[in-house]
DNA sequence: CAATCATTCAATGGATTGATTGAATGATTG
DNA sequence: CAATCATTCAATCAATCCATTGAATGATTG
């Protein structure tokens, strides 16, 4: 018995495209892809790697498929390859979000039930909870896109600076983060914190891109709000 | 801006876990043991590594909280975590074959649509054109497995053994390859020998253990049939 | 066409990974 | 409790991977 296993090539196939995802900088800068088309350039701004080592990313990214490249002028763009990418994507990240809950549950014994930390909250119960005032939005993106726009009454902490600012919030009310997109990690984040210092926090499920698309209002701008 | 990015734990967890499944040993484990809690011994057998070397990948799917373990005897049983692990592998594959199918259509310039080529075929399609008798059934999966129960007129070729015994097959039919589930890669296996050969294949969309759960006929190991 | 900008290539060195070997552990059997 | 079986551990070497550096390419601008 030589061959006990002549093993089935899409195996292989598919190995190469997960050890492609297994790089903490690849699966950002594809997220980041994931957003929009992007240059070179532009992503080495939002990730702030080397710009060889970006490239080098980049075309590991193209070598395994899941990215496309086109020129335009100078700058090569980057976009997703069309295909299922953004459900391995969002596969991999509800995995590791469940074993991290999990692991956190083992080790904190439970305060609180794992489904109750990360759990979201709908588009629909947010603007319930917005009429009943039984809530406080927070917008945890960077100033600079939360003065471009943002949802109505929200006020913005960076995640960033999330930790040393809790004193803002209120502790009687539901904080309910949201972030640039079904996509943005900010918000799991800011939720992690708030948690871990004992605030009652939820997730908005489809963050501010969404808002956008279904129509609802919007603060521009010339209002100030915060 | 010297901290341009400080990168979201999510990332890390999420590479950590893809490049777990960045290695065919390992999917090939994780896919036998997503049909059924297994000894390390038995998995040996099926992938035909050595027994140190599958305790260790074992071990490394544990550490990233893809499989738990649980003693029986002298053994130790691997079996799934909960999750959604399955989603990734799922999404993983059909991105793998998704490229796999882009690549072959460049290289042979599209001699049939790609779509037709991974095409699976549905149990209804499949049930009417059994009673046109306008296919044959090909079970691909290994002797004893075929010998204990298979779907009523199918014929026996265990997949390594295809391409020598072709002349088996007529080449006036559709060919229709099953196996051992959803997950079995056997009949996508076939498909490509029959294909590159110039049959007219498809595959089953849910294999053998799907058959039974839709409560439709089989054959057991007393009938003689192929 | 020389200068510049965006990106890629090539080469280096340090770190990690994987297969193999042989020894060690844990559980069962007589 | 000695013998056996299933699994894991530890150590080794080769192969691969990643960040960095500096040079090379390709497209645009004056």
């Amino acid at each position: 018995m030589t061959d006990t296993d002549t093993h089935h090539p899409i195996f292989d196939l598919s190995a190469d495209i997960a050890r492609t995802l297994g790089h903490a900088h690849r699966l950002v800068l594809l997220n980041h892809i994931a957003e929009g088309e992007k240059a070179v350039e532009r992503l080495t701004e939002l990730t702030g790697l080397g710009v060889a080592n970006t490239s080098q990313h980049l075309q590991h990214l193209k070598r395994a498929g899941l990215v496309q490249t086109r020129r335009d002028g100078k700058r090569m763009l980057y976009r997703l390859a069309s295909g299922p990418i953004e459900m391995v994507l969002a596969a991999l990240r509800s995995v590791a979000e469940h074993n991290n809950a999990q692991l956190r549950d083992l080790i904190e014994g439970g305060t609180a039930s794992s489904s109750d930390r990360l759990e979201k909250i709908s588009r629909e119960e947010l603007l319930r909870r917005m009429r009943e005032d039984s809530i406080v939005l927070l917008d945890v993106r960077p100033v600079d896109e939360f003065a471009a726009g943002r949802l109505p009454g929200a006020i913005n902490i960076p995640v960033e600076e999330l930790e040393p600012r809790l004193a803002e919030l209120p502790r009687d009310k539901l904080v309910v983060a949201y972030c640039g997109g079904a996509r943005c990690v900010l918000s799991a984040d800011a939720l992690a914190i708030l948690h871990a210092h004992g605030w009652v926090a939820r997730r908005l499920e489809h963050g501010f891109p969404d808002w956008l698309d279904a129509g609802l209002g919007v603060e521009d701008g010339h209002h100030s709000c915060a």
